[in-house]
DNA sequence: GGGCGCGTGTGACCTGGGTTACAGACGGGA
DNA sequence: TCCCGTCTGTAACCCAGGTCACACGCGCCC
């Protein structure tokens, strides 16, 4: 899984450096006590992985814990059909909720994770993670703040899927992510739970009414207030 | 919110009383300190509420948290057409994990939850709740394993709710509270997130095929093995 | 420059499930 | 007993979105 070593000398000093880069991704980590820092960067793996490798797959075993230092990784549900719907992004500075409550509950992986562009992360040991929570402080605030920041768009996307239209969905999508996506309308799809064929049909449609331009692999935005009026107005 | 004040000539020996259940509830509680329980108990509200008594609103502000000792709550989102779609039931024995993120980010709800049988809590007001959370690791150890529990099947709900028909996704509830379940087709509607008409039709192409049979707010399961191989067929 | 693979455009068709609009049935209270 | 509110059955209709089956175009590597 290793795909270049981040530190091929061994020396300490680079074993600073990434405390630094650790501490100002995740700020809240910075009030540890020094030999916990330590402790994380001496048995933590440091790993670099290319965009879309596998992280994890539904139903796999769980045993390490993954800080994103740098990329972001995607996590998602797959229909036997091979649709798929993205759950949330782990961004940097952030980390999994599925992984932890996996290591929380000893259960298998209830859904799939990938890289989406080249990834930096750390990896802890499952007992590593165990004994963090235990006794630190900054550590559990942060696992309980990522804790309840998913939930609550978990549940967010448990209704938008459920009570919005798709034309909604890919317009606030596009308004998120406005004013320039690099994407294949597959990505877009994949995103959403649905099939290339309708999000080209919807695109196609915001195109001819102005609010977007289409080129391959890329959609310019250039109507944000009016994806925007179409992703919330109320019925 | 009170309906029945449970302490009405405040003696310790009920307060006494009241540790107890808490501790039958959650098991986990009984390693707290006692001092925290007595805390837990002399500063908490001890409630019952009736039936369908709305406990906490989407985008209501948050200042309490609840420890449910019997009943249950149903937790829900709701569509502005009316639909509504069940999120997750708290249990006797579990908290509310939408209470929990709301607490912990300083947020308000984003869903809504109402009584689904008569109910009794135990509410704790925010300022004790961080103080717990901040103080006892068996309240952590309680609110960890409730996070990470949901978080999996919240996960799930995503799934089905994206990837799985209504027949199958009916199926599976009627399988999962076999043998009689009495609830209108309304409710059944209501926690799958569709159309009382809908339930109906399904319901009876189930009863057609000798899987159940219909009565006033009432249906008996009477072939379980097609109904979960209906839930379950891989496609 | 000739394939080849990938991304896209598009039409025909199908169907699950939501909407509307009833009518009949049951059951509890006055 | 009658009445009214709630629950249920059902038919007609509609439409979002999924499926299938192509064709086409761009870029890239032989």
């Amino acid at each position: 899984m290793t795909v270049r070593d981040a530190d091929p000398d061994g020396t300490t000093n680079v074993a600073a450096a990434l405390v630094t880069t650790l501490c100002e991704r995740f700020p809240r980590l910075a009030k540890l006590p020094p030999e916990a820092l330590d402790e994380i960067v001496r048995q933590g793996q440091h790993l670099f992985l290319p965009a879309g490798t596998r992280v994890f797959d539904e139903r796999g075993p769980c045993g390490a814990f993954p800080l994103v230092l740098a990329g972001t990784i995607r996590v998602f549900k797959q229909a036997p059909s091979g649709r798929q719907l993205l759950l949330y992004r782990v961004e940097p500075g952030e980390l999994c909720v599925l992984t932890t409550s996996c290591l929380l509950g000893d259960t298998t992986y209830s859904a799939s994770g990938a890289t989406e562009s080249e990834t930096e992360l750390l990896v802890l040991g499952a007992p590593l993670f165990h004994q963090l929570l235990a006794s630190c402080e900054a550590f559990r605030t942060l696992v309980f703040s990522i804790f309840s920041g998913r939930v609550v768009d978990l549940m967010q996307r448990v209704e938008e899927v459920a009570f919005q239209r798709l034309d909604r969905r890919l317009a606030a999508l596009l308004a998120r992510r406005a004013p320039e996506l690099r994407a294949t309308h597959q990505d877009l799809a994949d995103e959403l739970g649905s099939v290339r064929e309708i999000v080209s049909r919807l695109l196609k449609s915001f195109a001819e009414r102005g609010w977007v331009s289409l080129g391959r692999e890329k959609i310019q935005v250039q109507d944000v207030e009016s994806l925007q009026r179409l992703a919330e107005e109320d019925l």
